[in-house]
RNA sequence: UGGGCUAUCGCCAAGCGGUAAGGCACAGGAUUUUGAUUCCUGCAUUCGUUGGUUCGAAUCCAACUAGCCCAGCCA
């Protein structure tokens, strides 16, 4: 971020105009969401912007709830947001705001609006107002009850918060322009009638502003300057800039606050939305809103994502107005790039298979010193414990080896890593062809993996001592895939793929690796990178999630 | 078919009248005790299309085409 050969975004180019033409003397950004589900990748672009924007630009970052919907929100959610956003690093200090403790300002506000005759109570029913609306190609009618006095106004809006009428019964509408081409502005509802606990009002109220009314009054107050949404909200700046500007929180030399718009984030092959997240977490298909195959900051979070890597991701994706999809590779890309030398690299075997060393002592337990990071000596080093029977990956040996596969095959040499150097001498199958033991020799000078005489050794595997390797369950995930699930569907069916969840039980994993704790992550060597499930582990055989897996393997040759 | 917005490599994305940054992905090669990493190398004569202005256009103008958003008392 501090990087001036960076080229700078379209709203960063719009702050600093702002700052040196003086519409603005600080920066102050928001993230406003309704509690109304759970946080996901989405979201985490837009904390991300409007954190970075604040601290780039030496402003104030506010994180504020827009709860002025009742009927919508829960604590759970408020309590999730925030642990979310804490995670992803994102300070508010104590910036922490509730639309709904500006309600008596708002209702002051809708007041002020009536007086300057802006405002009317109308009688329509919902059904009604859509009618008088128009459509997309034809204007509005008037409000049969817009021309009621200022005087009237006041005591029926009086009335409407006193709880006199029924919800439905009466809104507050702005009075614009029935014929406008922005059916956004053709006298917009600014107030309805809900009677309704609120989650942080309670009783006190039972009328609640509409979204186009209090959200720019809560930019306003809150003196933020550069309010960034997405680009649905687009044909709403308009009344955004009508009510700034009709309440008097907006002059003509300051243009603050101003609503910028910017392209939501979407990800290939990945359920992105929260309204489908959400019925899959409702029918049961998934296990709640952290399931790691999501991509709600919780579910990536317990799948082993680092803040940072979420953060990385967001910036390499850019910002901009043009709808699009960011390869999935380019998420990976960031966890295994944060990873890499931050974690202990472990053995563990997914589909074992036995090795026996026939000249390695019976009985006999050597303890090998190995790196935790080849690359990163500070992680230091641990004590592996290797014997004459180890268990090796199935995939590391083959029979009938094709061209260039330098692993383990009769009369062929490997090295089991940090180990010695073995050659595989014969091996037996059973009745199915399925390799069930294979016999080797090892080379007593070549502790370590070493080899004294300097020959090249080309294969290098991983094994765990049969001994005294540890079970742990390994789950792979696949992501969640948009067309397996049919969630586009008109019906609105869902159809999990049943590949999309496997479990591996028979990994045999160093011990090591059976002490992992919620959260720790490693690098399985050439497996790739796992997290111990937060939710899952047990201290007697914990559960590692996959969180990428490595970029290749040995492509067998197409005959 | 009213209004708003967008269009630059397979995917993101710079570029703002002076002759197409960068990243991901991909493909070669080198090093390697993870077929990982690292390291080189390659990867848009062309910017949705067609015209125009200009010595010069992805950048300006015009027309067209495609995609997204808007008719909640949701946000």
């Amino acid at each position: 971020m501090e990087n001036e050969n960076v080229s700078k975004n379209f709203i960063e180019q719009i702050i600093e105009k702002d700052l040196s033409e003086g519409h603005c003397t600080t920066v102050r950004t928001r993230f406003p969401p309704e509690p109304n589900g759970y946080l996901h990748i989405g979201h985490a672009k837009s904390i991300l912007l409007n954190y970075g924007l604040a601290r780039k630009y030496g402003g104030e970052f506010h994180f504020r709830f827009d709860d002025t919907n009742p009927t919508k929100e829960k604590p759970e959610f408020v309590e999730s947001i925030m642990e979310d956003v804490k995670w992803l690093g994102a300070d508010w200090g104590d910036c922490l705001f509730y639309a709904s403790d500006y309600f008596e300002e708002m209702y002051q506000a809708a007041v002020k609006l009536i007086r300057k005759g802006k405002a009317y109570v109308s009688d329509l029913s919902a059904d009604e107002i859509r009618e008088y609306r128009g459509t997309l190609t034809e204007p509005g009618r008037e409000d049969p009850y817009a021309g009621r006095s200022v005087e009237e106004n006041l005591a029926l809006f009086e009335d409407m918060k006193n709880g006199k009428f029924e919800d439905g019964s009466k809104v507050l509408r702005a009075r614009i322009d029935m014929a406008s081409s922005n059916i956004n502005m053709r006298d917009p509802v600014l107030y309805r009638v809900a009677h309704m606990t609120h989650h942080n009002t309670g009783d006190k109220w039972c009328i609640y502003p509409m979204y186009d009314f209090a959200h720019p009054i809560e930019d306003a107050v809150e003196g933020i300057t550069h309010s960034i949404c997405t680009l649905e909200f687009e044909d709403h700046r308009p009344l955004y800039d009508w009510v700034v500007t009709e309440l008097g929180y907006r002059t003509e030399e300051s243009g603050t606050p101003k609503q910028i718009e910017f392209a939501k984030m979407y990800l290939t092959n990945v359920v992105t939305g929260k309204r489908y997240i959400k019925k899959l977490v409702e029918e049961g298909i998934v296990d709640g809103w952290d399931d790691p195959r999501l991509v709600s900051i919780a579910a990536l979070r317990r799948r082993g994502y680092t803040p940072e890597s979420i953060r990385n991701f967001v910036e390499l994706c850019g910002v901009s107005k043009a709808n699009s999809s960011v390869d999935y590779a380019m998420l990976e890309y960031c966890i295994r790039e944060d990873l890499k030398m931050k974690r202990p690299r472990m053995m563990a075997v997914l589909d074992p298979v036995k090795v026996i060393i026939d000249n390695y002592p019976e009985g006999q337990t050597e303890y090998l010193d190995v790196d935790n990071n080849l690359e990163n000596p500070e992680l230091g080093s641990r004590k592996v414990p290797f014997t004459r029977e180890l268990y090796i990956e199935r995939e590391d040996f083959m029979e009938n080896p094709p061209k260039k596969y330098f692993r383990m095959f009769p009369g062929n040499e490997v090295r089991l890593m940090n180990a010695y150097i073995v050659k595989c001498e014969s091996f037996s199958k059973d009745a199915d062809g399925k390799v069930t033991e294979i016999h080797c020799t090892y080379d007593p000078a070549s502790r370590g993996g070493n080899s004294p005489d300097g020959r090249k050794i080309k294969g290098t595997i991983h094994w765990v001592s049969a001994e005294h390797g540890k079970k742990v369950t390994v789950r792979l995930y696949e992501n969640i895939v948009d067309e397996e699930l049919g969630v586009y569907n008109e019906d609105g069916s869902l159809n999990l793929n049943p590949n999309s969840l496997t479990v591996k039980s028979g990994c045999i994993a160093e011990p090591a690796l059976a002490e992992a704790k919620a959260y720790d992550s490693f690098q399985f060597v050439r497996q790739g990178f796992f997290c111990a499930d937060a939710k899952d582990s047990r201290p007697e055989q914990p559960v590692f999630n996959r969180i990428v897996s490595l970029k290749s393997s040995f492509k067998m040759p197409v005959n």
